[in-house]
DNA sequence: GGATAATACTGCCAATGGCAGTAAAAACGT
DNA sequence: ACGTTTTTACTGCCATTGGCAGTATTATCC
């Protein structure tokens, strides 16, 4: 019995269902899509392909540009029955990590202008993120876009980072503007923790 | 010079501001509060605590309960600046992590079902969510609240945990009746891609 | 024609997670 | 009062992953 595959190789696996990758095209993907929910470093990425290969999943093609030589890799019949099967399991729950938040929690250890400077960082970081996805949505507008027949998962996709993103810049912009009334990062004055949870 | 605190020790300097504590301790506000944001497992805090120590920005206290041994651990005046000037820096953009978004991402090599599933699942997770911390929010409004001075930073923690998870509920049910048009999981019908990202 | 970016890959180590295992005290049910 | 479960407390071991440096070749831009 082989070992169950990695959230990591799945997703591998969902990106080679598409079509066959390099290595470094596989983590261009992971970086201007899949890496949004899955983020993966290039790094593991070579290594994961080659793990997909070992275990049967994936095959393997070495070419070349002039003396360079390149991997491209190829999902197996096996690595589709994993992946259908795969989607049947259930998933983790979604898993945050937002060093700025935890700068939020401790801003107790700090001054009001950390804390306001903490959360403008965060807000014009999301807002950025937003424009870079309007840009991949006009680019899908394209005739010529090359994966039409995803175009309704993608946009489910999309949906799903723009509405992340914007939950962010707003909660940044509305968490600012409570600090306003506060006298100083102790001493929130008068204001109504209570009121802010409704 | 010795080497910056990663995120995760300056996030354990930070509940150490707060008041001692033994490592059980540690995980447990990590498991109730600090891993909304930055989750890390308890093994983890293990062995931060531990590096806490050599580094010297706390220190421990063996104490006992019966033959039980048990350490508790106490931020110095080097943590408390350490942790001062880590908030002045800025932060890595926000990481997600959800294999929820990897099934939908691929739903294409699956069936509309399976799409269906992996969504629902999605929202009763957050829905779930958002109970448990109706249920915190009450804890706060008792008059022994132990931790008063920290009651707006927490409001303002919770209103983004509250957001997060609404966001992701709202996200997942509409995502859920955008396929009620769909013919199958190819095929989106008349279904319009664009008028998903106004 | 030279600088810069894109493509292609590996080695090494620190950070982290997951799981099993050990053990004592506390809480709980009956 | 007695047995079960939960809570507290901790360690060992290994797989997963990230970050960074290093090495080359080809393509692009000015």
């Amino acid at each position: 019995m082989a070992k169950p595959l990695t959230t990591t190789s799945n997703a591998l696996l969902g990106l080679l269902s598409i079509q066959p990758w390099s290595t470094y095209e596989l983590a261009k993907q992971v970086d201007r899509s899949l890496g949004w929910f899955w983020p993966r470093t290039e790094r593991k990425i070579y290594d994961e392909a080659k793990k997909l290969v070992e275990s049967g999943h994936a095959t393997a093609k070495l070419q070349a540009t002039g003396s360079r030589p390149r991997t491209v890799y190829k999902i197996t019949a096996k690595g589709r029955r994993t992946l259908q099967a795969w989607l049947d399991e259930s998933s983790a729950p979604p898993k945050l990590e937002a060093e700025a938040l935890v700068r939020v929690f401790f801003a107790n250890a700090g001054t009001l202008d950390q804390l306001r400077t903490t959360l403008d960082d965060l807000a014009a970081q999301s807002r950025a993120n937003m424009d870079e996805l309007r840009v991949l949505i006009a680019t899908a507008d394209d005739a010529d876009y090359p994966f039409a027949e995803r175009r309704h998962i993608n946009a489910i996709a999309i949906r799903f980072q723009l509405d992340y993103n914007q939950m962010i810049s707003d909660w940044a912009e509305w968490a600012t503007a409570q600090t306003d009334s506060w006298n100083d990062i102790t001493d929130p004055n008068s204001w109504d923790w209570h009121s802010a949870l409704t």
